[in-house]
Order: structure tokens, then sequence, then C-alpha cells
RNA sequence: GCGGGAAUGUCAGAGCGGUCAAAUGAGCUGGCCUAAGAAGCCAGUAGCUUAGUGCUUACGCAGGUUCGAAUCCUGCUCCCCGCACCA
């Protein structure tokens, strides 16, 4: 059977490839769709199942939508230039261009082997030059737009690679590919301007069908927030801050420029010169791990900085916790309100300035005392049931001092009799009071109560700004302490005094909160110490103090992106060569268009440092201008360059003249559904948008979108890790295609899981798809061609309906059970009408056994490009299912009734059975497929028929839809 | 820390207000078939109970909404995945 099966694989692959069977072209009588999987990395010459899976939802789709009738283009190719080759290049001394090579002839092989339905006329791979020619294409067209540039920028460095890495790559200060730390150096970049486009990338979000998933971490890449530029005085010069809390401007006690700011030495003083120096040189990157316990460190700068509303002088700090290309490189630092400037702050002894505190509304106050009083009821009726009296007096509340907090409020009392002391504070105990204080009190009068007085300590509480807490028996609850705050507040607010409060309630809470504060208070409330603004809204506080700063000309409201420009230039050799050269007198000139293209030369040297510029007869080159003595760039571009526009190539992928001819990118473009990993989110999917939205703007395409549906698969594990060949944890395509066929193992990855979901990889059931497989065979060769009941067409139609939906939403695998389902409904006599829909039906999972079974039914076309069967819904008749439903639940019955019989020892031959008038039919229609699930002889009977042989009376015990029984 | 997703029977994995002791596989148990079966077929697979019934527990934990909840809401726990000193 195994070897039937894999010469059917052969047979039809052959055969579609022979026949060119899924070649397309453009056709503008039919409706295209453009089905597309991320094209691999041939780094590696195998495939396994995690491909495998990747590949066959692809190709379901595919083949689903062609048989639909669309003109698909689905084509493959190779994401051939990159690091990998490069790598094994150094190791085993082959030439990058011979490993990509031969890796992407084995890859193709395999591939091949999975009966996809590519166009294999349409392959390209990146590091062919008639494509990455193009690239150097654009790179001049952007260059000319301005939206290619050079910096020199801090950049993270891979020491192990040799290479800079994009911020995308350096995952928390490790490098993504090798692991190994990254560190800060700056050079000479080239970079595309993405961040002209941030707007117009967020914004489209919505045009698109993509996982919201994907979407949001697209959103938070681009990070786009609002917020106020301040111009804070410095040495007589503006600095302009970028702040998204222009309400704490009041309580700035500091400024913190970054460390790797560009013009951090303008601030330093000669005096400082050295402690800076050697601040920095400290400085180091770090893993995300040490990143959570990095400590804020910084140092002196010598200058002071002009708060611009306050006039007050604070000083400027380097620090190593503020981002150089975020914002504006330096914060105004507000420690009682930012957790990085508080945590500063302790450290170096920097005052702390209150300026908000909680509102009002934020405590909950009642809550706090219902739970209080509801302790102090369970108390009550303990205590009464033990028959000892308490008092209780007055409103329930709670008051805090220290780090205590005692049911005893303000003009509450509570006691009991001497003589219960010992027996209620054993009680008490049991309630899980673990400590009870017993004292003279001197702060409360208890002038009602002669008797001793039992303070109850529940809890503590903590005493600091805003985040007073009190913690009861474990249960954290909010404290209304802060009550007072505001009190003191109103106080202020309305020029109040009271009896022993000092008159600037500011200054006292600054000297109450600012010593004993743990923690910044980040959250919103009312303004303090700021002057007019003082009783507003901090959010509120944001708008005006902004208007304020505009109207004096001190500050502006913008926007802030997180999203960084573009940085393409690798240290590599094995990329497109960027097409500038410098000269002496010319300074940077990009290659003419018709000097296109640089061509990546072979002959190279890999041992140190950048691999083109050992090749002098590259390097050294006439300037375009001047013709004077000219250097090439040698950094190549990175891998995403490639992989952000190769989808419209496929377009068009023999062009030697254009990169596309526009008109058939415009046919075939965007790609209707793509599919691949979630990893590539932020990477390949943002840069490719950008480059569409860039290739719009130049007039080259006429769309600006290039992935109109995304569909992220899931990652198949095995023993707990991502399936991949470092970890060893591989299970080969080969592994099952050549035990099972290359079919069952495309059945199996689409039936064990839904393809967006992680699975685990297990060899158990395979079995079961292969079997399924088998079963299709030997029944489709056996099958006596003829009728079909009226109940198959039912459930044909049905299937052919639900299948059609689950396809179109990647339901892949429930759509197998409802196939698997109409097959086992399937009779030994079956017409062609049945027969053939179903193949279609499991044709996008199971192309070769279905291929080679219509063929079976004298089919002489390919059903590969038959089309897709259209359920008749006037013959889908939910009567079937139900009466399908009756048998089902009377061969239960009958079961189990002869398991119990058996029980007793008895050996049931016969069983009787009963029906409602009505029913009869039903039951005697299936009298057949009731004795073959039972193996007991059948005879049934209407209840109301004289001559039924009854001699236990059952039949009384008949109701509809579940017959009496009995057995003999 | 922020953001997102999940938690279902022995396992994997559907279901997402009633038709749910819960699809479909796998595993396990028993039976048939057979010289024998690793093949095929049939049945069972929460517990108790019963000639086909009935009941009790069950869809992470604790509450809530509802005539009714695996499905909706609230809180908690745990896991996974992104981002992370973004001012």
């Amino acid at each position: 059977m195994v070897n039937k099966l894999l010469k059917i694989d052969k047979k039809w692959q052959k055969a579609w490839e022979d026949k060119k069977a899924f070649k397309v072209k453009e056709d503008p009588k039919k409706k295209k769709y453009y089905v597309l999987e991320m094209y691999p990395y041939p780094s590696a010459s195998f495939l396994h199942m995690g491909h495998v899976r990747n590949y066959t939802i692809g190709d379901i789709y595919a083949r689903f939508k062609r048989m639909q009738g669309f003109n698909i283009l689905y084509p493959m190719g190779y994401d051939s230039f990159g690091l990998p080759a490069e790598t094994a290049a150094k190791k085993e001394g082959i030439h990058p261009k011979k490993y990509a090579e031969s890796s992407i002839k084995k890859i193709m092989e395999y591939q091949k082997a999975l009966g996809n339905s590519y166009d294999w006329s349409r392959i390209l791979s990146s590091h062919d030059v008639n494509y990455y020619k193009w690239n150097q294409y654009f790179f001049l067209k952007l260059f000319e737009k301005g939206l290619t540039y050079r910096k020199n920028a801090p950049v993270n460095w891979c020491e192990k690679c040799q290479s800079v890495l994009a911020n995308e790559e350096s995952e928390g200060g490790k490098c993504w590919r090798c692991d190994s730390e990254v560190v800060q150096k700056p050079l000479e970049q080239w970079f595309f301007k993405i961040t002209a486009y941030a707007d117009r990338l967020l914004n489209d979000l919505n045009k698109i069908d993509w996982p919201e998933k994907i979407k949001l971490m697209q959103k938070n890449w681009i990070g786009k927030s609002h917020g106020t530029e301040i111009l804070f005085k410095i040495n007589n010069e503006n600095w302009p801050i970028f702040t998204t809390r222009a309400d704490t401007i009041y309580g700035v006690t500091f400024m913190v420029i970054s460390a790797q700011h560009p013009k951090l030495f303008d601030l330093v003083t000669k005096e400082q010169k050295k402690d800076v120096d050697s601040f920095l040189k400290k400085l180091k990157t770090v893993s995300k791990e040490e990143l959570e316990e990095l400590e804020k460190e910084g140092v002196f700068t010598g200058s002071y900085a002009i708060n611009p509303i306050t006039k007050e002088k604070v000083p400027v700090y380097a620090g190593n916790f503020v981002i150089a290309d975020y914002g504006s490189g330096m914060v105004m630092a507000v420690p009682a309100h930012d957790q990085r400037d508080f945590e500063f702050a302790k450290k170096y002894n920097i005052p702390i300035k209150i300026v908000i505190i909680p509102e009002k509304e934020l405590i909950k106050e009642d809550d706090m005392i219902n739970r209080m009083f509801l302790e102090i009821k369970k108390i009550n009726e303990l205590m009464q049931k033990n028959k000892i009296k308490v008092w209780f007096n007055g409103t329930f509340g709670v008051i805090g001092h220290s780090k205590k907090i005692f049911i005893k409020p303000r003009d509450v009392d509570f006691g009991v009799l001497e003589k219960d002391y010992e027996k209620a504070k054993k009680l008490l105990v049991g309630l899980g009071y673990s400590k009870i204080e017993e004292k003279e009190n001197e702060k409360f009068k208890y002038t009602s109560y002669k008797y001793e007085d039992l303070f109850l300590e529940v809890g503590t509480f903590d005493h600091d700004l805003g985040n007073e807490v009190a913690n009861i028996k474990g249960i954290t609850y909010p404290i209304p302490n802060a009550r007072w705050l505001a009190e003191c507040y109103e106080i202020t607010k309305n020029k109040e005094r009271r009896q022993g409060r000092g008159d600037d309630f500011s200054a006292l809470l600054l000297g109450l909160l600012s010593g004993s504060m743990k923690e910044a208070f980040t959250g919103n409330g009312t303004l303090i110490n700021s002057k007019e603004f003082n009783g507003t809204n901090n959010l509120d506080a944001i708008e005006e103090i902004t208007k304020h700063l505009e109207k004096l000309k001190l500050g502006k409201k913008v926007t802030q992106y997180k999203l960084r420009d573009w940085m393409i230039s690798r240290q590599r050799y094995w990329g497109t060569p960027i097409p500038i050269i410098y000269c002496d007198k010319c300074g940077v000139v990009p290659v003419p268009e018709k000097d296109l293209p640089v061509t990546l030369p072979e002959k190279v040297k890999f041992d140190t440092g950048n691999p083109l510029s050992t090749n002098k007869e590259f390097v050294n080159v006439k300037c375009p201008k001047c013709k004077g003595p000219g250097r090439r760039e040698t950094d190549t571009m990175g891998g995403f360059v490639d992989s952000s526009w190769y989808f419209i190539r496929f377009c068009d992928n023999t062009n030697k003249k254009q990169p596309f001819d526009k008109k058939k990118a415009n046919y075939w473009m965007p790609v209707d559904q793509y599919i691949g990993g979630a990893e590539h989110a932020v990477m390949h999917l943002m840069y490719a948008r950008f480059f569409v939205k860039a290739l719009k703007d130049l007039g080259i395409v006429s769309f600006d979108e290039p992935f109109s549906k995304l569909f992220n698969q899931g990652i198949v594990y095995k023993d707990g890790a991502k399936m991949s060949k470092s970890k060893g944890n591989v299970v080969y395509q080969t592994e099952i295609s050549e035990k099972y066929g290359i079919d069952t193992a495309r059945l199996f990855l689409m039936s064990i899981a839904a393809p967006d979901a992680v699975m685990e990889w297990r060899d158990e059931g395979v079995e079961s798809s292969f079997k399924f497989i088998n079963k299709v065979i030997t029944y489709y060769e056996n099958v006596k061609l003829g009728k079909s009941s009226e109940k198959v067409e039912s459930k044909l139609n049905k299937t052919i309906k639900e299948v059609t939906e689950d396809i179109e939403s990647f339901n892949y695998n429930i759509a197998i059970i409802k196939i698997r389902k109409l097959f086992e409904s399937f009779n030994k006599e079956e017409s062609k009408n049945t027969l053939e829909p179903f193949l279609k039906l499991f044709h996008p999972f199971c192309p070769h056994i279905t291929e080679e079974l219509w063929s079976k039914l004298k089919n002489k076309e390919f059903l590969s490009l038959e089309d897709w069967p259209k359920a008749d819904l006037k013959k889908i008749n939910e009567k079937f299912e139900q009466e399908d439903k009756l048998i089902d639940n009377l061969t239960e019955d009958i079961n189990n009734v002869v398991r119990i019989i058996k029980e007793k020892g008895n050996e049931p031959k016969k069983v009787f059975i009963y029906t409602i008038p009505k029913e009869k039919e039903i039951y005697s229609n299936e009298i057949e497929s009731i004795k073959l699930r039972t193996t007991l002889d059948v005879e049934v009977f209407a209840v109301n028929d004289p001559k039924k042989h009854d001699p236990q009376n059952k039949a009384i015990k008949s109701k509809p839809g579940k017959p009496a029984l009995y057995l003999e």
C-alpha cells in the first residue's frame, strides 16, 4: 500500500509538472487571487514538519480558490541572501553563492515532493543579479526622493557576526541570530526614512484584514504618542525637551540627558569632564534579564537648566536610562511622579517635589468601612453567642497611625467586661486575629466605660502617598487616610486655617511625604504646588499647561513615534551592494542608473572585517561625476530590502528591463492571502508595507498595501520546544512521506489542530490519517457505481456547504472531520454524483490520491483544475440527520440491554422493536443497518399491531423517538 | 511593568447561552474476524444505578447575571506569546 501511495505521489507530481497545470498568466476576464507563503530562507537543505504545515496551509487555500474559479497566482521563491550562507562559507570554505544555490536545489526538490500547486515558472532568488539589481534601482529612486540618507549613528553591533544589527534584530541587548551580546558603536550607516510614513503605516492598518494581534504589535511598534515639547534654557541655549507629562512641570527637580546623546559634551563642564568620561566608560549594553535590575545611574554634567515656568535652576545629569534617539534624548525629571526619575533622585539625593495628589474619588472609603463594619459585626455575633457583653458606640470608621491600623475610630468605643477579657481574647484569636493589644490609651478618650478597652490590631498599613493600603488578614484594601490629604488640600486652596496645622500645607506635605515615599505616584489626581494650576485635574492640566507654554512660546504640542528609521547597511558580503560611490571631491555620489547593476564580485576574502573591501577592483572606481578616483560603498543591504518587494517580482519574474511590468503588477497585486509566521510581525511586514507605500508615491505601483489578508500559522513544537534543527527536535518531511506518502502527512498536520494553533508534534496520530486514506482508496476501488440514496445526497450537500465555509475561514481541522463523516455515510453503491464531489472536497487536503481516484473514475482532466462543488440546498434534508440519530439511539439502547442481559448469563438472539405507528417506517427501513450494528435478528412492529410478538408487554413503554424493546 | 491570548474528559483538540457527559482523533478495555494478527470491523471509555432508566458530580478557582452557562459578566490563580528604562 505504501509503495502504491508513493507511486501515486510521484505520478501526479510529474503529471502536473509536465502539463504545467498550475502555470498562470494575467487574464482580465478572470478574477485573480494571489496566495503567497513567506518565501523561505534556504539555509537548511531539508524540510521539517513546521515547513510542511506552513506550505500545506497555503496549498490547500490555493487549490481551493483555484477550484472556485479564481485565476490563482501561487509562486515560490528563495530569500537566498543573508548571513547563514556567509557563515557557512566561513566555516566550511564554500562560497556563499555555491552554498545558497545548492541549498535551493535541495529545498526545491523537497518542496516539489510536497505536491504543492506552485507555478514553478515564476521562481526567483534574491541573490540573482536580475533580482537584486532592482534593489539598487529602488535604493536610488528612494535616494532621489530623499527617503534614503546616511548618518553617523550609534548602532547595535554584534561582535560575533561582525555586523550592525537593526533595532528589530537586537533582542533586548542580544543578537537575534547568535544570541551574543550587542554593543553600541558609532558608524556611518544608510537608512530608509520609514518614519516619514509612520502615520500612514498606522492609519492604514484599518484597511487590511490581518490578525488583530499583528496589527496591535505594529501599532505598538510605531508607538505614536502625543506630548509637549518644552524649551529649557541650558547655558543660554534652548533645548527642546519632549514630555507626555506637561502637567508635572512644577515638579521638575533635575534633567537627564542620554549618555549616548551626540551633544552631550556641549553640556559637560571642565570640572565634570573627568567624571563624565569615567561614567561613559562604565556603560555597556545589557541583556533582557539584567534590564530589570539595572540601576539608574548617572553623573552630573556641571550644567544647569532653567525651568521655563518656574525659572528654577535644576542640575543636568547624564544618565544611562534615557534613550538617545527617542524624543529629544533628554528628559525633564519629575521624581515624585515618575518611577525612574524617583529611583535616580533617591540615589543621588535630589529633592522630590510632589505636584499631584490623588483625588477623593479614588479612595474607596465606604468599601473599607463596610468591611470593617462586617468584621465588627462578626465579632459582635460571636461575643453574643458566648454571652459576653460588648459595647459599641457611635459610627465605625478606621484610624491609622504609625504602621498599625486599629478598629478604633473617632468616637467609637468597644469594650468588654473585665471578667470576660480572657475569654474574649481567646475567641478573637479563634477568629484569626493573631495579635491583640491591650493598652491604656491616652490618645483616645473613652469616657463612657470604665472597662478595659480591647484594641484589635487587625493589620498594618503603609502611609505613603497615594498608595495607602491596609493589609488586613492578608487582604489589601485601599485606606481612606488619603482623605486627610485631600482635606489638607482643600484648606490650602481655600486659604483656610485650621488650628494646629501649618499655613503652607504644600510644604508640610512635601516634608511629610517625600521623606517617606517608597515609589513615585504615577496615577492621576489633582495638582498642588503648581501656582495657578493648583486644583486642576492633572489630565486637564496637560492641555492647559501646554497651551500656556505655547502662549509664552516656550513649548508646543508634538507627536512622537517609537518607530525609528530603517537601517539597511550591513557590513557583510552576501547581500545587495549599495550603489554608492564616495569621491573626495564630490562626496557621496549615487551610481547612475545606467551603470546598474553593481554586481557582487565573487572574489573576496572572508577572514577579517568587511569582505567586499578586500576586492580592490570592486572598491576602486572612478567617480561618476568628476571621473576622479572614487571608492565604492562596501556595505551591503540587509535582507529585509529583498523581502520588501519580492511578492511584486513574482508577477513578472523574468523582466530584464524593469523590476516588473506595471500592468502585470497591478493585475495581481496586492497579495490576497499571505501566510507566514507571526515572528515577522514588526520587521518584514512593516518594511514591506513601507516599501510598497514608497513605491506608490514614486508612481511605480498603484496599490499601497502589499497584503490584504494575513494568516499566521501556528508553530510546531516537539518536546516542548519549537521544531528547529539547532534544537535537534526535528521531524523531517521524508520521515513521514516515505513511510505513508505525502498526503498522509498533509492530512495529519491539518487534522491535528487548527492551522493557527500551536501544536505539539506526536507520531501517534499519523496512523489514523494513513488508515483513512487507505480506506478511501479501497472504497473507491470496490464501490459499485449506481444510484445514491437521498440520504447520502443530503449529507453531501450539507457537507459541501459547510466545508466550503470552513476552508474559507481556515478551519481546516473541522472541514476534515466533516469530510470524514461524509465518507462514513457512503454505501456500497454510490453514483458518480456523490463520488466525484467527495473527491473534490477532499482534494485540497490530499491532492495526489484524489487525483488518482478521479482518473480512475474515467476522468481525463485534472481534478486540480475542476470546479469546486456547489451545494444544492434543496437536497439538504434535516430529516435524514434526525433519523440517523434515532437509529443511533436505538442501537445504543439495544446494545445496552444486550450487555445487561449477557451479564446475567443469557444470550439474546433476537430483538423486537415496538415503535409508535408513525415511526414504524423509519425503523423498518433501517432494519439492515440495525442488524449490522447489533448482530441480532431484528423485527419491527408498530405498537398497535395486533399480531406483534410481545410476551412481556414491553410495547407500552414506547415513546415518540424512543421505541420499546424486547429481547429474547 | 505594559499589552495580547489561553485554561475543556487519559492525551491532543472542537464547542462559545438551551439540542452538551461535550465533535473528531489518539490511547486504553472488551468483542468479532483470523492459523495468527501489528490489518480490518464493532462496542465501551466520570461515578452510582437500571432491561433500553434515573441520579450525582464535571469544561482552571471563587462569585454573579439568567428560567437555563463550558459558553456571558466580575475577581483570582496558572500558563503561553509579544513589547519593554519610549519620558
